[in-house]
DNA sequence: GCCAGAGTACTCGGATAATCCATGTCCGAGTGCGTACGG
DNA sequence: CCGTACGCACTCGGACATGGATTATCCGAGTACTCTGGC
C-alpha cells in the first residue's frame, strides 16, 4: 500500500467523482497526478477489471466512474490493487532445512491475514464519496 | 509492509530468540532466510538502530537481543524498519494547480494515519515471544 | 437545404526501450582467540 | 612453567558494480466529430 499505487487509483478516482459525469482522459489525469499517462492506464486497468470504472475509446473517450460514489469502498479499491497472492515472501524461499526456515512462511501469512484485515476494515469504513466530500 | 523486509526482520529475530543467548551471525541467518548476509546486516542495522537487537563485531561475533523477547512488541518491530515520512507520495508531488492535487495529500496522509495505527493495534498485541512460542 | 460518406483528430491498450532502485560483490575496520617467545 | 605480545581468523559496516523491475516512449486499434460532395 505505501507503493504509492493505492494513492495513485485514490487521486484518479477522486477526480473522476468530480468530473460530474463526463469521460476524464489518461493524459488529463495525468496532469493532475503528475506522472506518466501510460501509468494511469495501469492504475485504470485494475480499477476496471474489479469494475469500479469504465472507459471508452476514440475521441473525447476516457475513464468514468461505474457506480456512483457513495457506493464504491475505499477497501473496494485496495482489492482491486492488491488482489494478488499474499505476499509473505515474494523472491527467496526460506530454507526448509532450519526449524524455523519451514514453519515462518505460515505463521507470517496467519499474521498479515490479520493484519490485511484490520487494514480492510478501516478502509471498508469510507465511501469514495465520504472521502471527495472532505475536499473544498 | 508487503515489501518482505518485515517478514525478513521478523525471521531475524525468531532466529535470535531461539539462539539461546549466543551471538549469530549475519551469515547463519542468510542461510535461514536464504538471502544475501547483506541483507541481513540492512535489516539488523534498523533494528540496532531501535534498541531491538545489538551487534558484535570480531571473531565470535554476531547480533542478540537486546532486551527480552517477551518486551518486544511486533509493532516495535515495524517502526523500527517503517519510521521515515509516510510516503503517500513517493516520488512525484501532485499538480499545485489542481484542486485535487494540491489537497489530495492531506487527506490521504490522513487516511493513511488511520490505517497505520490499526496495523500497528493487531502488530502491539503481540510479543515476539508470543510468536516464537508459535513454532514446534 | 439535407443527407451520406470518407477523412481526421483524439483516446485507450499493448509492445518495446530506458531509467532507477534493490540486490550482490568487494574491501576496510574491529575484535577475540591461538600461538610463540621471553622471563 | 607462566605471562605477554604478536599474528591470524572471523565478523560487521560501508563503497562500488550488477540485474531486474518500474517507468517512459512508441505504435496500432477504435470511435466520434467534421468537412465535402451529391441529391
Amino acid at each position: 500500500m505505501n507503493d504509492g499505487r493505492f494513492a495513485i487509483a485514490t487521486h484518479i478516482l477522486t477526480l473522476l467523482s468530480r468530473s460530474g459525469g463526463h469521460w476524464v482522459s489518461s493524459e488529463f489525469i495525468a496532469g493532475s497526478v503528475n506522472i506518466n499517462p501510460v501509468l494511469v492506464r495501469r492504475e485504470t486497468a485494475s480499477l476496471r477489471r474489479a469494475g469500479i470504472v469504465a472507459c471508452k475509446e476514440g475521441k473525447n473517450g476516457g475513464y468514468l466512474l461505474a457506480r456512483e460514489s457513495d457506493l464504491i469502498l475505499l477497501s473496494d479499491v485496495y482489492r482491486a490493487l492488491y488482489n494478488g497472492p499474499p505476499l509473505a515472501f515474494a523472491k527467496n524461499r526460506p530454507n526448509p532445512a532450519c526449524e524455523v526456515g519451514r514453519q515462518i512462511e505460515g505463521h507470517l501469512a496467519a499474521l498479515y491475514g490479520e493484519a490485511e484485515q484490520a487494514l480492510l476494515d478501516v478502509l471498508g469504513r469510507t465511501t469514495l464519496k465520504a472521502f471527495v466530500d472532505r475536499f473544498d
